[in-house]
DNA sequence: CTTTGCTTACTAACGGGAAAGTAAGTTGAC
DNA sequence: GTCAACTTACTTTCCCGTTAGTAAGCAAAG
């Protein structure tokens, strides 16, 4: 009962080390394996421990996997010149930018892909997790094309609130389809195609209200 | 040698009734847990049977998740007034119209996006099944584009291609999250905004090039 | 019509094998 | 010496698949 993580105890430099170290561990396991399928035992492998060992750091399995979740978070920010993701306009070029680079780190991808759809199952810890984000990361694009908007004449708020979820929607089926056919669908130009076509889409809304042509 | 319970064996009709009994009562407990984590238990009491009984219908876990993806590709075409997909322009009204029938079914749609995306994890059993449905939906939609295309000029491949893979993505995409926030989410209508957007984008772009011919 | 023989559709019970978590002991760093 | 970082060993709990047995159906023979 001693040893528990405890927030605020960060007492050795080599155990938080060891704790990131299982953490990435974790996100590949997790990744190829899912957060059901994947085993304590195959992360404690990855780092030389038992499985046991892992327990010690994180307690649980739920637990693990949140602070897995919430690591990538930090990380991911850190990438960035800036400390946070960038709002406005720059926020679609932020978006494809990203497409790009996930391109580059098939692991990360296809663990936020695999446990996003299992955060929809019955019960699954991460479920508040997913639906935090993709509420964050919608309100950011629809400000973001407010910001776009207000240069030209307002633009219905049903069409933006379409395109933010239809935005974020692509880059995650994209990537799907780019995990299952890592040589047929090229990540990057394809985010920057679509993102590019929704956005228009929206900019052309105004300006030409009733352009419903097949 | 006479009458094994082999292959092309359907004798009884009461039989045929369980077993499609079973496989519905397998999507949804593969829709709601997930192919891992939803067990024969799971099935066989919705159907108020033991495991075992499942398990003599279908020999395994693994054959049973493949028979259910089967059924519904035979049951979504039996919807259809034609026996298959339309090809072709209509085929755009055709996704549109499943994205707003599909608003109407989340078991099914939920069972696709669970397995769709644990599809992707090591050895699984789906993984064949969901690479050839990405690769035969995106030919049909390329096909569809060169019908729409050839009218005015050729459109490049590379975006043809992209924009095949991007409204199947947008569609996956937004079905998840309508899964996770179905009063936030429209499925219906963001769909048809997206593969309109995208479809626009390919045809504004032969034309944009060059000169505009109507 | 009934008996006989075989098949189908199950159930109950069990075995094997994970996998998560716990408890207690051990080692090494500070 | 003390405490964190482990390991070993164990308990529990699942779950798939097998096996053996039962009840019911069907079909042809008597």
């Amino acid at each position: 009962m001693s040893t528990h993580t405890q927030d605020a105890m960060r007492p050795r430099p080599a155990t938080l080390r060891k704790r990131t170290e299982i953490l990435k561990a974790a996100v590949e396991i997790f990744g190829n394996k899912g957060s059901t399928n994947g085993t304590l035992a195959d992360v404690a492998e990855q780092v030389g421990m038992t499985h046991a060992g892992v327990l010690h750091h994180f307690g649980s399995k739920q637990n693990l996997l949140l602070e897995v979740l919430a690591y990538r978070d930090q990380a991911d920010v850190q990438d960035l010149d800036e400390k946070h993701i960038p709002g406005g306009p720059e926020l679609f070029l932020h978006l494809v930018r990203t497409a790009f680079m996930n391109a580059q780190r098939p692991g990360i991808v296809q663990a936020y892909t695999v446990l996003s759809a299992e955060s929809i199952t019955d019960d699954h810890p991460a479920r508040d997790y997913f639906e935090e984000r993709y509420t964050t990361l919608r309100r950011e694009i629809t400000e973001a094309f407010h910001e776009l908007c207000t240069a030209q004449g307002v633009t219905e708020p049903s069409t933006v609130a379409a395109a933010a979820a239809s935005i974020l929607a692509v880059m995650d089926g994209l990537q799907l389809q780019w995990l299952l056919h890592p040589d047929v669908v090229d990540l990057g130009p394809a985010s920057e195609f679509a993102i590019r076509a929704i956005v228009n889409a929206v900019l052309s809304e105004g300006p030409s209200l009733e352009s419903h042509r097949d």
